[in-house]
DNA sequence: CGCGTTTACGTCGTTCGTAACGATA
DNA sequence: TATCGTTACGAACGACGTAAACGCG
């Protein structure tokens, strides 16, 4: 058995059981790929594949026991790379980052640009999906990291480690009743206006009509949308009321909106940053984290890379207070 | 990088950092793993040991991780071949058993002549120890299947499948009074004997001394020994009271020793059988834990190939009845 | 006949074992 | 000088790529 035979074995799975084009993407000739294919399957002594006729059919029973085990060698392999280039303190590899709008659009930016200035050949890939499409690029294994908001239990293949609190802002057109309100804006102004907010796969979104359901208010929700951007342009068109993420206050929106803090109608939220389970934490990795997160301590950090658990990781954070992280005024404030 | 380099690797490890006995170990050239070493340590771009001279000197931090996942790597190499032979129906292997004296010396003899019945051709390696022992050498990974009793937490490299229980029996000479008892025997007529029994880390030994504790007895423990054997030789010596577990009561013993039931006198106690996270579970292990404990369907153990914690294993036999297991009369009795 | 796999074969790089050399205690 | 690791070198082996044959739709 060779390493290369199993990362042949792995290409041709990856590339619906086409030999050919496998090939192809290992750079190599595609008798050669067969050829160790084949020299595996005699090794092993057992059909890795069914076929028909000359094609590859499907993948048997035992040859998903022999990918699923393929695929955790290689990943090891790869984290022994990983180490060694960090010990050799390279500061080159690749970080791929799956994340809400939200963070993608008010939180990372920052957070990026200093990152590629402190790792200016770390290559960055960034994707942007609901939690349920960041959750399938875990299981693709095609991301180190997640950045989200609850929905622990769609994350089972990461270590989650809490990173700020965010609370809810209402945004109104400037010249709108609610921002000329003198008092604390409480739940029932809110239900006596039509609403615009996420859709409800965001996460949190069910503990929003939840709020209004325990004062026995119904919410008149108009619009969801997936997005502040969206939500905004609606609330600008004067469709409704606004409530989205305190990230999401814009400063360049104070021109014609206007954002109310809500804390306290709503539960708090708490965003995590997540890293797949299976891999080495590069020292540029836990240094995106430590931006992202500054409060966490690079002992915390440290330590992160020894956790076999997600218990573990509570335990680390468990004493931690995390910011709560606002909007235009920028700074985060630290929690009561 | 080769899987020959990281078995090389592990060989030089295991062998104290010599070089040349791994070399024999490995049947191969002394140059050829020097070689081989030093082609890894190159592509890794990093120091594996330090050298005192030539010599190999110590692990480094760095050489100490990649030490670590090479071992992952070549067990689960090592399972793939595994799951490739069991595919393949063969029925030859290794099953290295670490176990207790009275195991070894009353249970397991019947299990194991047909064992070897039914699986001539699997190499079978039994080691007898205490359960420090024993832990010692599933943490050197030197073993497949532990069968102990109690101490739960010295084990967490394993699940634990538990597969009976026992009571303590009581054995005195034939002459003796307790012998002639006829009423039920009670803890407060051992105390008012000179007792013989296990030492302590047999386990379940401090039980022993709580139960007389609540009843406010103090007993008189002359002599503690390891084994069964040893202490029925000392009864028949005369020196006191033997108590022993209910396994251990031998139908040549009748002769002149008498075995007294003694169950409700001590808590019960649960044997298991315990075997690596971290192998892939052959047919002929799976119908050697089948022999060690009938009562465990074939389903549920079909179902511990799939387990991923001790949570798992519980959930599956959270529901099964453990028999109970006696001595010379050798059927099992269903528990209450 | 196109697509994809296997077979055949020549080339090249790698590994292996033997032998000689170097360093250390 | 005994022990252990490295260097050197020729032989054997294995991987790779090209070319050609095969099977299926």
């Amino acid at each position: 058995m060779k390493l290369q035979q199993l990362k042949y074995l792995i290409a041709i799975v990856d590339n619906g059981l086409n030999i050919t084009a496998a090939a192809d993407r290992l750079y190599t000739s595609q008798p050669g790929v067969s050829k160790q294919l084949k020299l595996l399957e005699e090794e092993l002594g057992l059909q890795l594949f069914t076929r028909k006729g000359k094609s590859l059919g499907a993948v048997t029973a035992a040859g998903q026991q022999v990918i699923d085990r393929s695929r955790l060698i290689m990943q090891e392999v790869e984290n022994i790379r990983s180490l060694a280039s960090d010990y050799y303190q390279e500061e080159e590899g690749t970080l791929s980052i799956a994340t809400t709008h939200t963070q993608a659009r008010y939180v990372l930016p920052d957070v990026i640009r200093e990152f590629r200035e402190r790792y200016p050949k770390v290559n960055l890939n960034l994707h942007q999906g609901t939690s349920e499409q960041i959750a399938d690029m875990v299981s693709a294994n095609e991301i180190d990291f997640a950045i989200a908001t609850g929905s622990h239990d769609l994350f089972s293949g990461l270590y989650l480690v809490p990173s700020y609190h965010w609370d809810r802002k209402i945004v109104v057109p400037k010249e709108h009743e609610l921002a000329q309100l003198e008092r604390k804006l409480t739940l029932d102004d809110l239900a006596q206006h039509p609403l615009v907010t996420y859709v409800f796969s965001f996460g949190g979104q069910s503990s929003l009509k939840r709020a209004f359901a325990e004062q026995g208010l119904e919410p008149d929700v108009v619009f969801t949308a997936r997005d502040a951007d969206v939500i905004k342009t609606y609330v600008r068109m004067g469709l409704g009321v606004g409530i989205v993420a305190s990230m999401a206050e814009d400063c360049a929106d104070q021109q014609d909106l206007t954002a109310i803090g809500a804390e306290g109608l709503f539960p708090r939220s708490t965003t995590w940053i997540g890293f797949r389970k299976d891999i080495v934490l590069r020292r540029y990795m836990l240094d995106f984290v430590k931006l992202f997160a500054p409060h966490i301590t690079s002992d915390q950090l440290e330590q992160t890379r020894n956790v076999r658990s997600q218990a573990d990781i509570d335990k680390l954070f468990a004493s931690t207070t995390l910011p709560v992280r606002g909007g235009c005024s920028d700074g985060m404030t630290a929690a009561a």
